[in-house]
DNA sequence: GCCCATTATGTGAGCGTTAACAATGCAGTG
DNA sequence: CACTGCATTGTTAACGCTCACATAATGGGC
């Protein structure tokens, strides 16, 4: 009905909106932000203006103008992992919250020519800093050589990466699990690890190995998995042969499904004859057979940390720290148990 | 090394280029645009140029006199799934191949104010379309009422959205899972339902059902579930007072799991006693105990087809059609087996 | 009642790119 | 040799916004 209404061919812009609501284009760009020094009645004039013309300001214009795009990006591995994935999620709710935009970037492999060149796409759509999620030595390797202008943050990477970043504490985790199988009296604890190439891996191993030796007990060869279920079915099977062992620590929880799987087929009694631990805590862990003992980590919390922190970057100027560490929890359920028998002699 | 070498405050822009190149900023934004009006040795100084200052072109302005962001927008509502997240992955990786960025915007809760606020959102950062993965009933009836200057996709929201998008065959999958359990001689099938908010539910029961009708067999009543291991536990507990199923389809895998641990802590022998069928075909699928029988379906093509779908509408005008449909698969698996004894009477 | 401080508003100049048009040069034609 | 046609390059004006500054109104304080 109101005199500029909706059908004009083109999209309305600040100049239209000032005509109507009879003020300068100036006045428009202050209502909308929030500039104090415009009068409430101007104001309103020029808030229902917008609202009749359905005006929104073009992002472009502003971006090129003020050099900020309020956008982040966030470049990642395989997302279809539960937990970069969850990490995702954290992020972008994060990121709303803080009046950011998020776009993303998955990597195809994990050189480092991949890594630069997710971080140089997003640095062309002009994004104020990005987020990594790839925990492999190789993808924080490369972050560390990154030619980038804008800040970058690594989420879930380990601790060692050359990069501000928030990461799970994975060592801690590791020896909780490591030293509850112990308590339970176990003589030594078996550990089917993730691949070397990721930090995660790493560092669950180093506290895995860090218990025993403490507690003075055998460190088993390590048996190496790459996280699927596949890996720790086959891993569970070489496992089976031998009767010392009556505890696996296993780096995630899709490989422990796979050592269950293993041991349940060649009917073993779990927990009865060997304990089970994973790591992760995956939504289905609980239903498991047996529901499997595990260390649970908050990824969504690991993205949201992440996302403070360059965040803290980009507008703090210097963030208050650059490394944020979350605490793994141990999680029990019915995959593990005190030993039935000693086995074997010693 | 060169004259005008990196070391100036500000980001190089066209001009320093051109200045370098002795060539005027249209020739350099001809080169940037693959004109073919430009001696092949111009072409070469502005390319050398371009290196030397490693010039980026600035997205902003150019989207501000273009008005095409190449910028496509998703929204989901919980990208922690597997579905949603291996969709949203697709997605990602047609879309760069298409040229296209992607940004991200996610759901707070169903409603329809939820999903408008969640395209503004997005065409308030200038998407030239939107793709939603978002397969309840109640986001798709939302989606037919968004205003939206862009269009839209819907990605795997089963069949009866009113607009355009690709999903996968629920019905069919629902299907093929009934009769071959049928074909396995089972009297009839029991169901195991996901939420009838989701539109791949409803379909899925409704393929259940009609197979059952269609063979004569009684129709048990249908147990609801929430898509979670733990209801699918519950559904198992209800369904195992009852001597007559032998059979249980449930809608996805994750219940399935909550079923076949159900079973398994009452002892009841799987595919002996009862034989278990899932749905989406997750990773750990195989791992299960027993391994379970499923229907695949290709959440990365779900993504892939949906993003032609949108490009398709954005580039070629009108699209070729505005409905694909991905077909799902039954993959045979240890948990389901002929009927080992006719149970009860009849 | 005059001056200064403050509040409220307007003006003009870019931001870095592409689009439209103009201009140049050079080969081929009659 | 003037004339047309094409390939190549340059010039100028947007695109829609914010910033810096200029200008008008307001309100005390003496």
């Amino acid at each position: 009905m109101g005199a500029g209404s909706a059908v004009s061919g083109r999209q309305p812009v600040m100049a239209d909106v000032a005509r109507l609501a009879g003020v300068s284009h100036q006045t428009v760009s202050r209502v909308l932000n929030d500039n104090p020094h415009v009068k409430e009645e101007t104001r309103d004039r020029v808030l229902s203006a917008i609202r009749e013309l359905d005006y929104r300001p073009n992002s472009a214009a502003r971006t090129l103008v003020t050099r900020r795009s309020q956008t982040l990006g966030v470049v990642s591995f395989d997302t279809t992992l539960y937990g970069p994935a969850s990490m995702l999620y954290g992020i972008e709710q994060a990121a709303r919250s803080a009046g950011y935009f998020v776009s993303i970037a998955s990597l195809r492999s994990l050189d480092g020519r991949s890594v630069q060149e997710a971080v140089d796409r997003l640095r062309d759509q002009a994004v104020e800093g990005v987020l990594v999620i790839a925990p492999q030595t190789s993808a924080v390797g490369a972050l560390a050589q990154v030619k980038s202008v804008v800040p970058v943050v690594a989420v879930g990477s380990g601790t060692q990466a050359r990069v501000p970043g928030a990461a799970v504490d994975n060592e801690a985790g590791a020896r909780a699990a490591t030293q509850y199988l112990l308590d339970l009296g176990h003589r030594t604890v078996h550990h089917v690890a993730g691949p070397t190439s990721w930090l995660d891996a790493q560092a669950r191993q180093a506290g895995w190995r860090a218990v025993l030796e403490d507690a003075g007990a055998p460190v088993p060869e390590v048996v190496g998995g790459d996280w699927s279920a596949r890996s720790g079915y086959e891993a569970g099977l070489g496992l089976l042969d031998n009767p010392q062992v009556t505890a696996i620590f296993c780096a995630n929880d899709h490989m422990a499904l796979g050592v269950l799987r293993a041991l349940n087929e060649a009917g073993r009694a779990i927990p009865g004859d060997i304990s089970v631990v994973g790591f992760d805590d995956i939504p289905e862990a609980s239903y498991f057979t047996p529901p499997l003992t595990t260390v649970r980590q908050d990824f969504g919390e690991l993205g949201r940390r992440g996302l403070e922190l360059l965040v803290a970057q980009l507008e703090g100027g210097r963030s208050p720290r650059d490394r944020v560490l979350v605490a793994p929890e141990l999680v029990l359920r019915g995959s593990t148990a005190a030993t039935a028998a000693v086995p074997g002699a010693s």
